[in-house]
DNA sequence: TATTCATGTTACCGATCGGTAACATTGCTT
DNA sequence: AAGCAATGTTACCGATCGGTAACATGAATA
């Protein structure tokens, strides 16, 4: 959640984008080309808001599995179906479609993790256990490719961009929430017990790349998390 | 090491790219300007070398400090001071530049390894704390990009690329010489200490570059490690 | 001194990047 | 039916991407 989200927001954020409108444009001004042909075929009228689904499903898609950096407007156009001109009336640049990306994927992480909790309510040492099960029966997924909040941090290198801040804001408070986890387990010393859990998370992301095979980590990383809750609660 | 490495071969690569050479060239096929002027001042002629040595010292600081993927050919040239011809007779492209920044980087890795190791000739347990303890503060550093390796693996996807063999191959070797440690240490399950140790590294890696800050993570992780060795080798 | 060959330099290529202007069409409202 | 705003379409922009041809210069060798 946090950061830049403007809920829904289908106001074609009218008011911004000022752009100076080029004041120095002496030369001819008009006339382009001459455009022309626009063969006679059915033109599809999508509605705008059904326009922005499909960009953001294909925005979440290609972002995901290729890189944000990697992956151009034209293949974004091209995935959703729709024309460019129809993705810049709704979005206002390559940024903001980063920002709704990382909202929607925020919101999915905490939708799984919430899913965990349920699980088993009442009782953080299995919600703790559940977590790290689901997490790497997802992770087993042929066409996983790891944290996306990770692989956004390290395309983008500058700590100062938005997107950055969004990362932090997801990290922060995931650590928030093992934090509250590990001090209902009973942990001696819970913020230790959290930093060893989210490094262990963040290691099974980072491993899911880097690894090859990851499997054998992956499976076992359950394991090692109950141990290393087992050890901080025992006396 | 391994893959890609061609042990300084200066040998202009030559056999290589037929590159097709492009038959269909009617046109003119001569005199593309007139290139001319070539202002008088003195010329600088560096030897062949000296401008391999810069061109990987510009690619080593830059792929790592702001992505291989983001970096480009005409960004490595003007850092190096030479000429983009000049590099171009020394590399045959920019993934070979990949290739020996990847090298490059193994080695640093592993020299910084055996440093570690160095410090306590005979004494495992010794020897893997006092590697945790060393890569903590080498992550300390203001400009601490985290894994060069991780880094690769997320800019390029593919699975299948060059560079994902080379960080496969950097982390199989780290998983084994880990786990060498970890019988040494006498761990009860050696296999499951080592993929402890590996997620928590790779756990540190990734957390440096998505945590904000980072730092308190980073300063509890070879404690973090050493409870878990010390757990593991326990009756 | 003359030849040779690696190096430095400029200009350019086709492709793609993110983004936009102008115009054609649609569909809803009145 | 008329008006109108939102949408679809084409063509284009300046910048940058990785990479190259042609030519000018340098320095060592012959």
């Amino acid at each position: 959640m946090a950061i830049g989200r403007k809920e829904k927001d289908t106001s074609k954020a009218a008011t911004v984008k000022p752009k100076v409108v080029k004041p120095k444009a002496g030369k001819v001004a008009a006339g382009r080309g001459v455009v022309v042909p626009q063969r006679a075929s059915v033109r599809k009228v999508t509605t705008g808001s059904d326009a922005q689904q499909q960009i953001l499903d294909a925005v979440d898609a290609l972002f995901y599995s290729e890189g944000a950096r990697a992956v151009g407007i034209d293949a974004v156009v091209k995935r959703a179906g729709v024309n460019k001109m129809s993705l810049y009336r709704q979005f206002e640049s390559k940024d903001a479609l980063l920002q709704e990306y990382l909202v929607r994927r925020d919101q999915r992480f905490w939708g799984n993790f919430d899913a965990s909790m349920a699980k088993h309510p009442g009782n953080p040492r299995m919600q703790l256990q559940q977590f790290f099960i689901d997490w790497a029966e997802r992770a087993g997924s042929p066409d996983y490719r790891g944290c996306p909040f990770i692989n956004v941090a390290i395309e983008f290198p500058d700590r100062a961009h938005p997107a950055r801040q969004m990362v932090a804001s997801n990290k922060r408070q995931l650590w928030d929430r093992l934090h509250a986890l590990a001090v209902a387990c009973g942990a001696k010393d819970s913020r230790l017990l959290t930093n060893g859990m989210a490094l262990l998370i963040e290691g099974a992301y980072a491993a899911s790349q880097t690894y090859n095979p990851a499997k054998p980590l992956l499976e076992t990383m359950p394991r090692i998390a109950g141990d290393m809750i087992d050890a901080a609660c025992r006396a």
